[in-house]
DNA sequence: GATGAATGAGTCTTCATTCAT
DNA sequence: AATGAATGAAGACTCATTCAT
């Protein structure tokens, strides 16, 4: 029984199980399994469970990049830009019941042995930081300011999402919505 | 070879490894193989895993409840309580080579089935949470305004701790302090 | 189903299965099915499939370190001594199937990385070579030349061992003992 | 990206991996990637590992024959002979870091089932024997005398081999030639 | 209160081979 | 003549837990 797109269908059944229930309680036993593929196979495209792991949380950052720039582009004030994202947090976590985010919950796993792992994970983090140096930068003319806070929202954000996981409550992305808000007013 | 203490020498040894590598990463055999114990004596003193992870969580818990005491009972102002507390984190981050938040961390690899575990997690943070509240209200005659300031006080805060963790840089420890102590003036 | 015992019935399992198909070629798997053991319970006893392989080979050394031991001691000439010696190869030749020399035929599959059982290989061969060096110091006044003909029937011995594999024949055998006593002559 | 003389490829990476490593700690994954050839071109030309196998132990006994052919050919007188196919061994095992003859290291791996390589094995001894046979005639009037000092320098040979590999030393080449010799005296 | 031996189910990874194109 | 994707079986090893003493 061949089946082809192993490759695919392996990514999508991993990017599933990783974020929601994390990357290390989830084997390649049940990978292969729910992806109806065969232990080589999956390692046919995959060298090892890591890369596998970078291709996740590559491919969730291709797309988390695509949305920021959407919102960059638009026509919205720096709050409204602001208050999008974190309307896109809360949509997300609602989504996934709550799992928070992928690169922390994968880090928290991670030691600085998995090295393509922590790239991926640093590299998303500057991306959304960033993201909020340049909107900021829209509503300050001093540009250091911008980035102070920038970096303010930026951690607002990571609490927000970490704390709506620990505590399955979606109090702390409102919170940290307005308190951004509040920023750039 | 008798050792007396297994019970205590079984935590402390697994406290210091859970926090540095995280609760999945660890086994029991290891923590026996530490703690110089017999593996069917471990199973004495905690019925399981679970379990031990909870007691680790919340003898970490009553220490760090103690420090929050310490300040909340300080003569220095609100502002100074909150920079002591974000001093607390500085420090415990260079201790543990940018390992995080216990807390965070085990809740990312636990689910909803860790009743045991979750309670602890939530415990401590809304104890986290109720710190900085009572902090906020010594600062705002608003009681609401003092709640909302000091829940955004701890989000900065768990941002700090995630991200300093995912980054291996203290500077969102400093950003998130400077945020606070602003928020407060 | 508990079973008593393990630890010897995985070595006997083994030294059987690595004597008649080589160490290379016999897994962990077959040895605990044949043993009536669980994995974990090899694994108690010896940390890894290298470890068991020098346990085989330590515990053959010894059994015919004695047999060595007691051909010494007895009462007969050098030309009688080796002739026993080579008279015990072909019984264990022919026990065996022809499968040769069990700790060449596991040098053959183990490089340089695999110290432990190295260390088996070489400390058998030298211990055989000084045994062939006593008895021909037993026949020869000049001791230089001892060890000389003690090396050379050594390595008949080691020969007809390999030879005797390959053909499967017995031949070299016979025809290594026949040169071995020519030599005491 | 064609690739010309794969079959030649094949075989010569193979030869190489085959003998420094041994047959069975090789696999098809490492050939097909270091010969620069995919999966399915090996099978193409080689129908199996133990085919690839057969035709790398053919392909060395040619060579090998050849370089007897050679000796016996020449002028020199038998020990001259012996002395020159000696030291054909010392140069071969230093060549390969002592890792001694692939006949024998690959039938320390090969059951009765694998016909071909065992066909190979035994093809290629009795031809080295022949070899000694041969220049042994030259040496002895009485045929059968010859014959027995040709069994005897063979088993030297080999034993000289698998020692030299075991001890990782070349004394048991030297020991065996100097024997040899002095067989022939 | 303490112990070492035993366990079944799981971990990640590699094997030699075959398939459709 | 060549290819990349697919495969089932097996590889060594670890997991948290339970047992009898």
């Amino acid at each position: 029984m061949k089946k082809p797109n192993a490759r695919e269908r392996i990514l999508e059944t991993a990017s599933e199980l990783f974020h929601r229930r994390g990357y290390s309680e989830v084997g390649i036993n049940e990978i292969i399994a729910k992806a109806e593929t065969a232990k080589a196979s999956f390692y046919q495209h995959y060298p090892s469970k890591e890369v596998l792991c970078e291709a996740w949380l590559s491919h969730l950052h291709e797309r988390s990049e695509a949305g920021r720039k959407a919102i960059l582009e638009s026509q919205s004030s720096p709050a409204e830009k602001v208050e999008a994202y974190f309307d896109h947090l809360s949509a997300f976590m609602h989504e996934s019941d709550f799992r928070g985010c992928p690169y922390s919950n994968t880090g928290a796993v991670s030691d600085e042995g998995c090295q393509g792992i922590v790239r991926e994970i640093r590299g998303h983090k500057q991306s959304i930081r960033d993201f909020f140096h340049k909107i900021c930068r829209e509503a300050f003319s001093n540009s250091e300011r911008a980035d102070q806070i920038g970096d303010r929202i930026f951690l607002l954000y990571s609490g927000a999402a970490i704390e709506a996981q620990n505590l399955r409550e979606d109090w702390p992305i409102l919170a940290a919505r307005e308190a951004a808000v509040e920023m750039l007013a």
